[in-house]
DNA sequence: CTTAGTCAAGGGGTA
DNA sequence: TACCCCTTGACTAAG
């Protein structure tokens, strides 16, 4: 068990998510933003590495524009020692890493320039997790997608659009089940046509299940996981904010509805992704915790060793 | 220096 | 059809 945040640290000084606007484009301006991006990257590894963290998902941000038509620049060429040195790193330190491209990335549109699009965001991802030599563990995150007034058609959609990827993105993704279109359980449907890993996210299951979360949902969505290539499952938890009505992420994490969580789940080992807005100081109380869980000891016994 | 509107990209829901 | 919502940080022009 690992425990990591995304995308964005807050305890140090430096952003790793640096972008610009399309109008102010221009290839110096891409260079210095991606070697920024990098360098940041680096120091928020070994910040989690110093912390015990040792999940960690990567911001879409990293190369901005990468799939965009302007882009001409070859930045994988460019920054491939800095990427090679980035994944060393990360698999020196066992640590998993995931991706996840954000709302526009559609596989199942019923437009075809927007299915078109979406695989070239995805290449994008694919092409960042492959200059690290990453291996297929490291994952790249989507929603199943619209519904288009036919969910199970589109679910058909999403089965066959799938299939045409290539295998340098198939390898690679993964489905999360949504707040509000496509459970759990609609995902474990798709699971079972095309054998794509199942991330579980807590706080969607809590706002779109047609299932209580019990220990059989859970068992079904690790087993789509295949140990020897995908590695452990992935599981994004968050909470609502128990102030107020609204259903926001919470500002920082509940030690006891945590320490609940990892009960409710034992012995089921998988990595932990805390999608909560305070980030890394969440992490942290949240390593203190599994510390005294038998399934998060035996991954730090492991990186010590090695 | 501070602030408020805006940013490549989609889709759902309501009036 | 028109408009607002999601969710988020940072960019950027305006004050």
């Amino acid at each position: 068990m690992r425990i990591g945040y995304p995308c964005i640290n807050r305890s140090i000084a430096c952003s790793g998510n640096k972008t610009f606007r399309l109008t102010s484009y221009t290839e110096k301006r891409l260079k210095e933003t991606i070697h920024n991006n990098l360098d940041c990257l680096r120091k928020i590894l070994q910040f989690n590495l110093e912390h015990n963290l040792l999940f960690f998902r990567i911001t879409s941000d990293l190369v901005p524009f990468a799939s965009h038509p302007i882009n001409a620049f070859d930045w994988t060429e460019f920054f491939k020692p800095d990427f090679e040195n980035i994944g060393d790193f990360m698999l020196k330190n066992r640590m998993r890493i995931s991706m996840h491209p954000d709302q526009f990335t559609l596989i199942n549109s019923i437009r075809e320039e927007v299915f078109e699009r979406s695989k070239a965001e995805l290449q994008y991802h694919a092409d960042v997790l492959d200059s690290m030599n990453l291996d297929a563990s490291a994952k790249i995150q989507i929603h199943v997608g619209g519904a288009y007034g036919d969910k199970k058609g589109s679910m058909e959609r999403f089965v066959n659009r799938y299939r045409e990827l290539n295998e340098r993105i198939r390898r690679r993704l993964v489905i999360e089940n949504d707040d509000r279109l496509y459970s759990a359980g609609d995902c474990l449907k798709i699971s079972d046509r095309v054998k794509i890993p199942v991330l579980f996210d807590t706080f969607h299951h809590q706002l779109n299940s047609d299932t209580q979360l019990e220990e059989n949902l859970f068992c079904l969505i690790a087993n789509t996981w295949k140990l020897n290539t995908d590695g452990i499952p992935m599981v994004d938890y968050s909470s609502p904010e128990h102030r107020g009505s609204s259903v926001k992420h919470a500002s920082t994490i509940d030690i006891d509805d945590f320490r609940t969580f990892l009960g409710r789940t034992r012995p089921t080992d998988f990595d932990i992704m805390l999608e909560i807005k305070d980030k890394e100081q969440s992490s942290i109380k949240a390593a203190r915790v599994a510390e005294g869980d038998r399934r998060f000891l035996v991954q730090n016994a492991d990186s010590i060793k090695n």
